[in-house]
DNA sequence: ATGCACCCTGTAGCAACTACAGGGTCAAGC
DNA sequence: GCTTGACCCTGTAGTTGCTACAGGGTGCAT
């Protein structure tokens, strides 16, 4: 498989699939005479388990200690799921700042009934953290 | 008032002011005779908008945008009134990005009833996406 | 032989900071 | 008067996870 059906096959960039293999987050395949990466099964579901984990928000690094697991399969499986524990953590944390976020949004968003600028609520309230009800 | 000061008054690192002044963010203001930067009230309420802003979420060209705004008391608010209904918009994309994700992962997270990492749920739920209820 | 799609390397850019290195300034205390 | 320490200065490079060229080579069809 050349780096172009890679990438079709499984949705990732060509310039992502070199950035990946220049961290080391993907093997450098074997080459071609013409000196053409060419890809092998291993390589794509590797990609995949990359993709699908970065959709899921895991860090490059994360990635990384996941994938070192799975390439040790008599290794604890602790570890994956304490991984997956903390980035599902910080999700639910992300969620609850933006909840925050919005409320405070929608707040100054509902605050505008035109005119101009110089009487504007929604750049006041931007001035002025204490018209604000939550921390951020 | 020297940037330490103002910093501490804003809760902004001082090399972050810095930045903002460097990429035009805020005017650059007065020096002492030891080259060192002035600040008076003006700078202090301008950079507490921005601060202010970037916790709300809102990107330095917006910011630019509202600052701009504010800085011409004639003008019609209407614009900062889209701004900031746009920025609420995509908070709200993203925390529905992130809901769907977060019951992702805690799917994927209550799977793990340890063992090694070749029976390992975790990592083959990472492996292959059609594990997944949602689209990510 | 000429076009076109594809591949290669290497470097630079994005956002929004953050972190030095290497130097100058100033007030307090000995 | 001299040192110590806190503060300030500039300039550059690093962070994350890509993305976008520039400038060149390869492979196949017409």
């Amino acid at each position: 498989m050349k780096i172009g059906e890679l990438s079709r096959a499984t949705g990732t960039n060509i310039e992502t699939i070199r950035y990946y293999e220049r961290i080391g987050l993907l093997p450098a395949p074997d080459r071609t005479a013409a000196n053409y990466r060419s890809y092998g099964d291993a390589h794509r579901s590797r990609l995949s388990f990359v993709r699908h984990s970065r959709e899921l928000g895991f860090t490059i690094d994360e990635i990384r200690s996941l994938l070192d697991l799975s390439d040790d399969p008599a290794r604890d499986c602790g570890e994956a799921d304490r991984i997956a524990t903390r980035h599902l953590e910080q999700v639910e944390e992300k969620i609850a700042q933006l909840t925050l976020l919005r409320d405070e949004l929608t707040r100054i968003v509902g605050r505008c009934r035109g005119g101009v600028a110089a009487d504007c609520r929604v750049i006041e309230a931007l001035g002025d953290h204490r018209h604000c009800e939550n921390a951020h």
